[in-house]
DNA sequence: CTGTTAGCGCTTTCAG
DNA sequence: CTGAAAGCGCTAACAG
């Protein structure tokens, strides 16, 4: 019978006014009823099992106690892992609404569904999606005009790079993300640029953001890649390298033995893989947890950090390895 | 501006009153309102952007438009696809709140939540969380009461069991899930039934359904199991078998010349995971958008379906082999 | 055909 | 200390 008993019937059980439950139910009853009156009211709430109706609430507050997280897959564990910390932050204190996308336009987000929350998680490029009139974070958009977090993805590009430099590695292959978003794009670019000052030559190839797209490109391009002398791939996501790499054992190719692997994410599956990936780990769990406290601030009209940025750490494992001196 | 312009203002704009502008605004102007009228109510509302409040329809209404999906852990891709399902059944017209919980309590779901949706889907035991008072419709719980959607795990865990006695395996050992779900308890059920039908014995032990736990149980346990004589594996999850295949390659040990392995799901890693798993696939997209679907006939007032099961499908891959004579 | 009006259930001044 | 009453923005009878 969730629902079912109103203020009202609070109020007619108790003995009092429909205000004074409103009171007491919001714990501002504070100086203003009587010790007593509150413990009446309380027994009636408790007997009537009664529990404010969200929706009535928000409509006379303006506060609907509920944030939406516009995001593109969910069924990317980095971005299942975001939504694990935005969950986390609210605790229970608020929703969460979910706003997938489907292909490749932008989440389905209506004005509707914008006047039903109190500010929103933007998981997808600034520019797209304009939402106005409700506080918005952006995650994992350097780029975003006004607040966001997002990660410090260039040192972390860039201690790969030293990585695989290291290594020996002079002729590496970086498997980009076809989402023009711009966080690909500095992955992107403080990889190469590292791996230029070093003397290595890369060169981009483009591909979905999935396990399968990532293996088949592997499977049709390896040969040019081995003969252009390709000693490292790079993938710019997990999840992509991960199809690498099973590209690569299905073609019989030894990692790291022929080819070293490399990758941004550290999503769980890149540790137990076969072998484990070498990777650039972005704290998605955090990501979404200080992204949430940020939109909290931005919506009880605090400032709200303007952008922060989250750092990065590269996890060496085992898919990375001295260069092969493989023949082209 | 969204959620500025008000239906009063529209009405102002356009000279009529709020009555009319809610009609021609929600399609209910038929005969109702004169062309010409509607034509300056609609000039109005573009105009001034207007977007009705979400807020206030619903509490007009009784329907909020949005609908919960109560989950346990959204990082499982599993988990993850059935949430792309529901959000594809929705196309936009409903929002998916996420209710999801941490640890091993039930999702963060309060009554007052309960009041701002039309309806949830509870991926969770029935036992456990209670709704009242809402539309609920049961996700893979064979055992709830009213209606749900789940999977044909026996006939899966069945044709699993004949395929592995097929191969000449005659020691199995079954990587059960801790949690308490009836869908668990059948598929072990189905298994060793099979299994033992066709002279082979299974033992079973339990592990959280996490890649990491279930690698490190391998670890610690292979020797055990090898000494047991055991030639196949199967987990209760592909997280929980792709975690044994972890441990094993680390081991050393042939998949599937030592050991066969056997899982259920069918999650996008199982394909790509080398050897690629033999899986029993169940249909979580498809879980997801049958549920939705049925949980919207229950709103609308029509009966919904009481139960229904979807089919799943053995997939033979790589991870299953021939017995192998390996001795304990 | 169109406008008036009474709610939906709760919050919050403002009197008393 | 407590209650009356005015909304929040929209829908849907009910008059006209």
């Amino acid at each position: 019978m969730v629902g079912r008993a109103r203020a009202t019937d609070v109020a007619a059980r108790a003995g009092v006014s429909v205000a004074t439950v409103s009171f007491v139910v919001n714990g501002k009853a504070h100086g203003r009823v009587s010790e007593a009156t509150q413990e009446r009211v309380r027994a009636a709430v408790a007997e009537l099992g009664y529990v404010a109706n969200e929706t009535a609430r928000a409509l006379a507050t303006g506060r609907g106690h509920s944030i939406a997280l516009l995001a593109h897959d969910m069924t990317n564990p980095f971005t299942a892992e975001v939504a694990a910390g935005v969950a986390a932050a609210l605790a229970g204190r608020a929703n969460l609404v979910l706003a997938l996308s489907t292909g490749d336009e932008a989440p389905a987000f209506t004005d509707a569904t914008a006047s039903t929350v109190d500010g929103v998680l933007l998981n997808w490029p600034a520019g797209a999606t304009v939402v106005t009139g409700t506080p918005v974070v952006h995650l994992d958009d350097p780029d975003a005009p006004g607040p966001g977090v997002c990660f410090d993805v260039e040192s972390g590009a860039t201690a790969l790079a030293r990585h695989l430099l290291d290594l020996g590695h002079r002729r590496v292959r970086y498997l980009d993300a076809v989402r023009p978003w711009a966080t690909f794009a500095r992955r992107r670019a403080a990889l190469t640029d590292e791996l230029a000052r070093g003397g290595a030559q890369v060169r981009t190839e483009r591909c979905a953001i999935d396990l399968q797209t990532a293996r088949e490109l592997t499977l049709a391009r390896w040969d040019g890649w081995r003969a252009d002398g390709v000693t490292a791939v790079v993938g710019a996501t997990d999840i992509q390298t991960l199809g690498v790499l099973s590209g690569l054992t299905r073609l019989g190719v030894a990692v790291p033995g022929d080819v070293s692997l490399g990758s941004f994410d550290d999503i769980a599956f890149a540790a137990v893989a076969s072998p484990a990936l070498t990777t650039v780990r972005l704290p998605a769990h955090e990501l979404g947890r200080r992204a949430t406290d940020v939109l909290g601030e931005l919506i009880d009209g605090g400032p709200g950090q303007r952008h922060v940025v989250l750092p990065v750490e590269l996890v060496v494992r085992e898919s990375t390895g001295p260069a092969s001196a493989l023949l082209g």
